[in-house]
RNA sequence: GGAAGCGUGGCAGAGUGGACGAAUGCGCCGCACUUGAAAUGCGGUAAGCUGUUAAAGGCUUCAGAGGUUCGAAUCCUCUCGCUUCCGCCA
């Protein structure tokens, strides 16, 4: 959510925004709603007043006086009912609009029609090299990979869970647990304070994190009103909603395990195949409270960014970052990084982390401020970025580390975890 | 799933129809005292909207929504949450 005022300052800025998100969004509609919602308040709020002063007045009344009064203020209520009626009809319709206000990207957020015309910014690491020594072989898919070692079992996945169903067995199973385990470990010991957060959450979570009102198609809702969360980011942003922290509380840094739940409503035909796109996952996610400074935001940025980079590193994963084009911003994110990590069977790089900050877009939304120096009550700034998400990560992870006899050599960092040097 | 109770400012906790945006304490801020600190004393200290150069003023908010009433923190209904007891349960 934008603020109101804000928006009527900058006009121009809130369309460019919309424009350049490819958000069809009306803002001058908006202002139109707006005057009329300010026009009839201020008519509302007069004759609330005249309410309260005639009433205070007939505590001090006695007899036919009394009900005279009485009688007075009757007539004046009935007309203050009719316009606050109104009233409410136009606050309904303001909300609204106003949950689908766009959040102005960052200047350095480029041009683009969609995930395609995203910029690489840097990139680690070199594409693996197959085909000749020491690697003189083909590199497998990591579907092939994993189904002769006995790490997935899809086809069974799919009999028991339906499409995109899939267990994961044997070193599979240790696998994705040994990464999770040693991401964890390692944003910890820097100071991020972990939890494992519920992925049954309400709707205003949902609400507040901008996933909902527009994104319902993707989010799975359950009997009891309750909804699924598709990430961390949306019971973690709930965890201080409503709440005014200290200022020297802040930064808040949380690593956060869930489960994550989401309906791809919206890529039936795509990645159909293997553990790329699935209903059900787990994650991994770095999540940031900070103080209301745009730089302050842009630091923490690049550093959760770093974070994820770092476990790439220390994973030996070729990677590249991206910078996300203006149509592949959600409607909150100021500016978005991906991080690729090369798939050697694709020849290609695939997305595994998505590293987002939004100024005070979800926690306006929430109601998450804190009171700063001069003791002034500001909305914090929130950031989220994946440390790691499981399955996803194993196709790289295995593709990359498989050797010409269809085994795969565990990454140094895991050999603890797995108690093994090679997946066989 | 059954029964009972509770939800008030940053926190604790009074308040059962008009004098209550709300006692008191803690916390926080300022001042005084002090070489400094502690202790003590005095004063200040909820949020949102509206309005204004700034203010004054006005409106709203006592979990949320609705209702009764001229008037609601207080009475009624529903929802949400919490606590305790019973049942069930990894």
């Amino acid at each position: 959510m934008l603020d109101i005022k804000f928006i009527r300052e900058h006009l121009d800025l809130v369309k460019e925004a919309a424009r350049k998100k490819r958000i069809d969004f009306d803002v001058d509609k908006l202002i139109e709603v707006d005057d009329r919602r300010l026009k009839l308040l201020k008519e509302v709020e007069e004759m609330r007043a005249r309410q309260n002063t005639a009433s205070d007045k007939i505590a001090q009344m006695s007899g036919d006086e009394r009900q005279d009064a009485i009688n007075e203020v009757k007539k004046l209520k009935e007309e203050l009912t009719t316009s606050e009626g109104a009233l409410k009809i136009i606050e309904k319709e303001w909300e609204e609009m106003m949950l689908l206000a766009p959040n102005v990207p960052d200047p350095s957020v480029p041009e683009g029609e969609s995930d395609a015309d995203n910029v690489e910014v840097r990139k680690w690491g070199e594409p693996t090299k197959f085909g000749s020594p020491p690697r003189d072989f083909e590199p497998k898919g990591h579907i092939e990979l994993m189904e002769k070692l006995g790490l997935v079992d899809l086809e069974r996945g799919a009999k028991v869970a339906g499409f995109r169903g899939y267990f994961l067995k044997g070193d599979g199973a240790m696998l994705a647990f040994a990464v999770m385990q040693f991401t964890l470990e390692k944003l910890a010991e820097q100071g991020f304070e972990p939890f494992i957060a519920p992925s049954l959450v309400r709707e205003d979570s949902f609400l507040g994190t901008g996933w909902l009102p527009q994104g319902k198609d993707e989010i799975y809702k359950t009997q009891d009103d309750l909804y699924l969360a598709g990430t961390a980011e949306v019971p973690m942003m709930g965890f201080h909603k409503d709440e005014i922290l200290r200022e020297e509380d802040l930064p808040k840094t949380y690593v956060a395990f869930s489960p994550c739940f989401r309906r791809e409503a919206g890529s039936y035909g795509k990645d159909t195949k293997g553990i790329y796109r699935l209903h059900e996952f787990m994650k991994i996610e770095q999540i940031v409270l900070c103080e209301a400074d745009h730089q302050e935001s842009v630091k923490w940025h690049e550093e959760i960014t770093r974070n994820s980079e770092n476990i790439m590193q220390a994973l030996k994963i070729p990677y590249r970052v991206v910078v996300n084009c203006g149509a592949d911003l959600g409607l909150g994110q100021v500016k978005k990084y991906d991080i690729e990590a090369w798939v050697p069977s694709w020849k290609r790089y695939g997305e595994t982390h998505s590293s987002s900050y939004f100024h005070d877009f979800q926690t306006r939304r929430l109601n998450i401020r804190y009171k700063d120096k001069e003791g002034k009550i500001r909305f914090a700034h929130s950031l989220n970025n994946t440390a790691i998400a499981v399955p996803r990560i194993l196709i790289s992870l295995l593709e990359n580390y498989q050797q010409k006899d269809g085994t795969v050599i565990v990454p140094e960092v895991l050999r603890k975890y797995l108690g093994k040097d090679i997946i066989s």
